[in-house]
Order: structure tokens, then sequence, then C-alpha cells
DNA sequence: GGGTGTATGTGGGCGGCGCACACATTGGTA
DNA sequence: TACCAATGTGTGCGCCGCCCACATACACCC
């Protein structure tokens, strides 16, 4: 009934994890609580990650890749509409996973210096962001200010999303925070867009 | 030579933990280890804060305070050169204190909970904020908009100053990151501001 | 000035944590 | 069938936050 071998311990670790971040308000996510809600002893997760650190940045690797792939069905979407779009795609993404946003960008991990396949996955996620940019900015590809551009797209959406999900926006009320279409309105204004 | 009282236990300990905050990237920040380094036992704190949090939350209201300082100087300031000073000041809190800034936007202190002095000090900086925005952006003090507008200049504000904190604009050479002017430029044409 | 109460610091201990080691069990492969 | 590498277990170490009982020192009151 108790297998010895558990069958695919790493998936079912990181799976309890992701939900274990969301429930409790994560602040410390214990490896030995982990190994217990699966069944396992507390040391078993050492095979399978070469510590907490470890299984954190393959969580976060995970994350990114979400990320991403809330952007790909606006990759089409014209102009103005596409930079709408990823912006609630972006913010739903941290509404739905604030956990699991804060880890990603949070301090305890070094996307370059951790773990290469974070490395990797952040690296794709920004680079996403900067094609969406050109696009609903219409700047080249090769436009020098393309990345600086991108940059203050990828500074809203993360200040905004940041502020919603930890509770720093408590003092506003509901019809007083930003939303995904006004953010992008200022941005376009600010870029000087033609709507 | 060691008197059995410390004379000011509470704010050595505040001082050093604001320094250690800063020191090691902040993954623990051990309340013992900050006792000894102050020269007193592991549970002499317990006598000047609750615990951990409440010593956390005290530092967190000191980094209120603080930054809300910063926007002191451009109280008078008139329109534009106003935002530009107060993002570039609020960004420069960020570098000079990104362990602080962390702490008091982090996840593991809620700071209308937690304590209510953290609560006045976190309120009285997002008022001044406010108050700022509404000079700037040339905004009546009841305007409809002014809070959804100051909640896009602090998303704005935010997310820069954690971008550049942590290491995620580590991909970005140097020049292509956003400056405080690039920032309030976007702003100044997105509210459609006159420069 | 002496006695007393309260604020402050000490010491021991509990449970939990991450992690390092030695050991047990298993299933694939030769 | 015999072996061996992969996987899970058990024990233990040092650290942590925090709770308790105890020691010390200052402040106040007669």
């Amino acid at each position: 009934m108790n297998p010895y071998h558990h069958g695919d311990l790493r998936a079912a670790l990181l799976a309890r994890a992701r939900t274990a971040i969301e429930a409790d308000d994560a602040p410390g996510l214990s490896l030995r609580a982990l190994a217990t809600a699966v069944g396992v002893s507390p040391n078993a997760p050492y095979r399978h990650f070469a510590g907490k650190e470890d299984l954190l940045a393959a969580l976060s690797a995970q994350g990114f890749a979400d990320l991403t792939a809330r952007f790909t069905p606006f990759e089409r979407t014209p102009g103005v509409a596409r930079l709408e779009g990823c912006m609630a795609g972006y913010l739903q993404f941290a509404r739905d996973n604030p956990g699991l946003y804060r880890l990603m960008f949070g301090r305890d991990l070094d996307p370059l210096s951790c773990d290469p396949v974070l490395g990797v996955a952040a690296t794709a996620c920004f680079a996403a962001l900067v094609a969406l940019t050109a696009g609903a900015l219409e700047l080249s590809a090769d436009d020098q200010h393309l990345a600086k551009s991108a940059a203050v797209v990828w500074s809203l959406s993360h200040g905004a999303a940041l502020l919603e999900i930890d509770k720093t926006t408590s003092f506003l009320a509901a019809d007083q925070r930003p939303t995904a279409t006004d953010l992008a309105r200022v941005l376009i204004a600010g870029f000087k867009i033609r709507p």
C-alpha cells in the first residue's frame, strides 16, 4: 500500500509546495512539513533537490514559464490592445499566484546564480516581454530605447502587482485601485502612442 | 565595565538590526545573533519587543518615517520638477536601504494589523505621496481620480525600485535601466501634463 | 537611609528547522 | 540470479524563536 519508492516524488513535492506557498502566507514553507505532507521521511526530498533553495528555484522556474505563457495569446493582437491584454494577464497571474509571484521576484533567490534552469526561464520571460513591448509600442526590435521602454512597462506592472497582492493598497477603496486598462492607458499616452 | 543594565537596549537593537538587514542579504536576521552582537543574552530582546515580528515592525516604521522625510524637500517645488524630485528621492531611498525597503513592503509584515505605530507611519507616508501627486499633477485634493493617479505613480516607483534592488534587471546594461527622470517623463506625458 | 516593588537581563529548556551522515530497501540490468 | 545505483529512512548536530523560572539593579516611599 505504501510503497517504499514513491514513484515521482520530485513532482509531488513541487506540486505540494506550489499549493502550500499560496495557502499559508508563506513565511517559511518547511521542507520537513512538505515531506511529511507527501508521506515520506523528512530527508527524502534531498534525493531530488540539493536543498531548500534548489526546490524553490525549480518552483520559481515553473512560475516564469507559466507567466510567459500568459503572454502568448496576445502575440498577434495589434498594438494597444496587446499592451492592455498583456498587462491584464500579468496582473491576473500575480493575483492567481501571489505566493509564487513573490518567490519569483523575491530577494532570497538569485535567478542567475542559483539554478541554470531558473535563469533560462526568467530570461525567456523577459525576452517575451520585450518582444511584446516592441510590438505594442511600435518600436523596431533593434531600437535603442526598446530595452528601456520595456523596463518601464515591466516596472509599472511589477509595482502594481505587488502593491495589490501585498496588502499595501488596502488603504484604497476598490474603485480607487488602478486597473490594467488604467495602467496601459498611462503608458500609451506616456509613450505617445495613438489610441 | 559591563553593566547589568544596558541603558538603551531597545535603540541599540534597532540600530544593529538596521545595519544587519543591509549587510547580509537578509535571509533571516536572527534575534539571538542580534542580542549577542549587542552584548546581551539571547533573551534580553524579549523585554523590549514582543517577538521578532514586533522588532521588524518597529524597524519598518522607522523606514516609513525616513522615506516620508525624503519627500519634504520637494513640498514647495513646482509641478513637474516635484514629481521628478520625489521619484528620484524614492528610488534613492530604496538604493540606500534595500533590505529595509524590502522589509517595509514585504509579505511578512502586515502594516495594518501588526503594530499600530507601523500602521500610522505607513499611512502617513502614503498620504504624503498623495499630496505630492496632487500638486505635481495639478489635481484638486478632492479630485476623484487623485487616489488612483497616486496609486499609478506609486506603482511605477515601487516596481522600478524593486526591479533595481533585486537583481532582476541585471539582464539590462546600466544605460538601459530607466532613470527617475525617464519614469517621471512617462508619467507626465501619460497624465497629459504640460512640461 | 532602609525596604520593597518593578523593570530589566540571565539561564535552561522545548519544539521545529535545514542539513549531513550512515543505513535500508528496491528495481533495473548484466 | 546477482549486483548496483537510485531512492527512502533514522539519527544527530547546530541553529532558531520563544516560554519559563530566577537574578540583578534601579526608583520610589516611608
